[in-house]
DNA sequence: ACCTGAACACCGTTCAAGT
DNA sequence: ACCTGAACACCGTTCAAGT
């Protein structure tokens, strides 16, 4: 007669929830660690429940993409497009800089999600109400790519290692790649550095995409256009 | 006393042997298909007998992408910095998208190849005997990222569907989106792409790939520096 | 000493059996 | 009708047993 305890339900599974507990999981152990089954027992939850809610790991980190986006804000008006434009990629620069995975993730996606197609949308909106054709606007957004959700892909990660290697095979370096040597060492005892020796990811980031946008704006007052 | 038959042996393992045969596996199924085992399977070979020629998966994946950056053959002078770093990537280019993988597994990688150095140092090397300086040069790499072997990473996939979704769901995107709707209505009309109806990935890669050199070109003959 | 089959510790997802 | 445990079809890699 006795009836068994029901069960100690958490609050129910939502898509919401899942999302947010992703979210988590991956900033407290990378995405590589992030697995469907981790996240399900992360939720006290046997793996398939969350399939309810979400259709196959892919939408679960479009998913988590649209919640980073989400953190985005909306778009401050500005005296002239080129401001307005860099304030805008900066913050979503600054949105992704909070999950480490961020970038790879949206690196991995194809096909985009809600947000991003907002985010999208407008900046475009901030170039043609700034006076960009539609051409011109069509290429400046293929020529910024990644670089309006404010990340690049770098060639490799140069971020210089715990230790300084063996002499002698950074000698066996300089010998080989004495350009990159040179470079090298320029950077390390470059006293501006915020991040001690080594290159300022920021610094850089913003040099490239003023680079693009100073050239942007040179072109919109030239009147450049792709069929001309 | 018979002897069993010799077994069957083909041409004797090599981490060369292995790379062509991952190379050519990828190219012929996908990068998401290729698995140790199947490579192995490829090779008539148990899986574990590769573990002799590459240390692990990471090390497989490197050798390819090692493999691919042979392709570009080695750097030919130009009249100027410009045509010269200019050539140099869009050969870098054309040998990646011979292989339609190598991009992906390029981004996946942290660590340089000794292949990837080798280019790295080279290109690098145009730019000193340019006139650029150090710290310009520094810059320079960084901004052009990922584009100095010829591919940029896109905000998400732009090419069109095979087939025009469902009219009332275009309809619903045109509200949404107003500006992305306004810029892919140009670009399905317009005659100049040379891939029909949609966007030519190789002008919008030179577009902004001239974009920079322009750029980089104008600060080098202002002497520009970022500690002046 | 060398080689390799079986095993380990995982995956994402399907599916049928149970309530 | 709903939910879920077990199973399926894979992974990369370790390791001990066999030659």
């Amino acid at each position: 007669m006795t009836q068994p305890p029901p069960p100690a339900r958490r609050t129910p599974l939502s898509r919401d929830r899942v999302l947010r507990a992703a979210v988590a999981l991956a900033d407290r152990t990378g995405i590589d660690a992030l697995s469907m089954r981790k996240l399900a027992q992360e939720l006290g939850v046997v793996p398939m429940a969350l399939y309810k809610h979400v259709a196959n790991k892919d939408q679960l980190l479009d998913g988590m993409v649209d919640f980073v986006l989400g953190e985005i804000g909306p778009p401050a008006p500005g005296p002239d497009w080129q401001s307005a434009v860099r304030a805008r990629i900066l913050a979503a620069r600054s949105a992704l800089l909070g999950h480490t995975w961020a970038a790879t993730v949206v690196r991995s996606r194809t096909a985009p999600t809600p947000a991003l197609l907002a985010y999208t949308d407008s900046l475009i909106g901030l170039f043609r109400t700034g006076g960009f054709s539609v051409d011109l606007t069509h290429h400046a957004m293929h020529a910024l790519g990644s670089r309006l959700l404010g990340f690049t892909q770098e060639l490799f990660d140069d971020s210089p290692g715990p230790a300084p290697a063996d002499p002698a095979v950074l000698r066996a370096m300089a010998a080989n790649y004495p350009h990159i040597a040179e470079l090298a060492m320029a950077a390390a005892h470059d006293e501006k550095s915020v991040v001690g020796p080594g290159c300022d990811d920021q610094f850089e980031f913003e040099f490239a995409l003023d680079l693009l946008l100073d050239g942007l704006e040179r072109l919109r007052r030239r009147g450049w256009s792709s069929v001309g």
